[in-house]
DNA sequence: AAAGATCGCAACCGCGGCTCC
DNA sequence: TGGAGCCGCGGTTGCGATCTT
């Protein structure tokens, strides 16, 4: 609906982009803030498509990014994350400060998920090989990295310089029913694009609706005094398919919570490190 | 040393949600 | 209420770099 080309493609330059793009980007970014994306080549004198632009600046420019050497912290919490939401780069990028859901999701791609799969586990349900149907990596107490010696995480232990990963802290969030119901209508649908689950404050593209929209983060907030991930399980979605298209209510949110939270038992290097926080819940 | 294969990542593309009018 | 426009997300592609034979 409403959607119109990103950008008549003629005239426009295409590809990798020059360091007097980049120049100019940055410059009108720093000038005039960002946003706008689709106005902002023709007033900053780029001949690109603003998605383009947009891409560049969140993915490469920012100053905020931080780029390479995936710690090994940083590629466990990945993979728990991936568990717990699946595809959802830009949620799982929102927990990592720096880095970006594109970075993300090459890595996973290229490196992740072979090593899950030389694990022996499948890297789409986290679930071991071996295992009985139903038990994920998580429900069965996913063990600690195991180090194998291929490639990957030979590499993952070279880059390995922190122990610890900041995980980044939730903006406080308002839950509307609409978005509840929302989440369980495209979880039941299976659909890849489950925007109903908005990123955190690391997403430096910050979804328009303004909700974070997961009953378990906001209720593990809630419930307590200190912040818990969101997360919506693969278990969720495997039980989407006889969930009905209902807002979330609180033994839902309990439900879903409880599951985190044993997760996040066994990872205490990912606690935030806050007491609390302000949430404003409507259901 | 050269050619082919594979890898890694930046960038592109299309879809869908949200806001505004 | 619904159309138009904008934005962000996730999947995919293209190509340079690196590895293998």
């Amino acid at each position: 609906m409403g959607r119109s080309p990103c950008c008549s493609k003629v005239g426009l330059q295409r590809g990798p982009w020059t360091s007097k793009e980049d120049a100019l980007l940055v410059k009108y970014i720093q000038d005039h803030g960002e946003g706008q994306w689709r106005s902002l080549p023709k007033k900053a004198g780029l001949l690109r498509c603003g998605k383009s632009c947009r891409l560049r600046w969140m993915n490469y420019l920012r100053p905020d990014v931080k780029r390479g050497n995936i710690t090994a912290d940083e590629d466990d919490l990945i993979v728990r994350m991936h568990a717990l939401l699946g595809n959802r780069w830009s949620l799982i990028a929102g927990r990592l400060p720096g880095r970006t859901d594109n970075e993300i999701k090459n890595y996973w791609n290229t490196h992740l998920s072979k090593k899950l799969r030389s694990q022996g586990i499948d890297p789409i349900t986290h679930k071991n090989f071996h295992l009985p149907d139903g038990e994920n990596i998580f429900t069965n107490n996913f063990p600690k990295k195991k180090k194998t010696k291929n490639k990957c995480n030979m590499e993952a232990a070279e880059k390995t310089t922190k122990k610890n990963v900041n995980v980044h802290i939730p903006k406080p969030v308002r839950f509307t029913s609409s978005t509840s119901r929302l989440f369980f209508l495209k979880t039941k649908n299976n659909s890849p694009h489950d925007q109903s689950l908005s990123p955190g404050p690391g997403d430096h593209s910050s979804n328009n609706s303004g909700d974070n929209g997961l009953g378990i983060f906001i209720h593990g907030i809630h419930n307590n005094d200190h912040p818990v991930d969101d997360g919506g399980s693969n278990d969720l979605e495997l039980q989407a398919d006889h969930v009905p298209p209902e807002p979330l209510n609180k033994s839902d949110l309990d439900k879903i919570y409880e599951e985190y939270l044993q997760l996040l038992k066994t990872e205490d290097n990912c606690k935030p490190k806050v007491d609390s926080y302000v949430v404003s819940i409507s259901i």
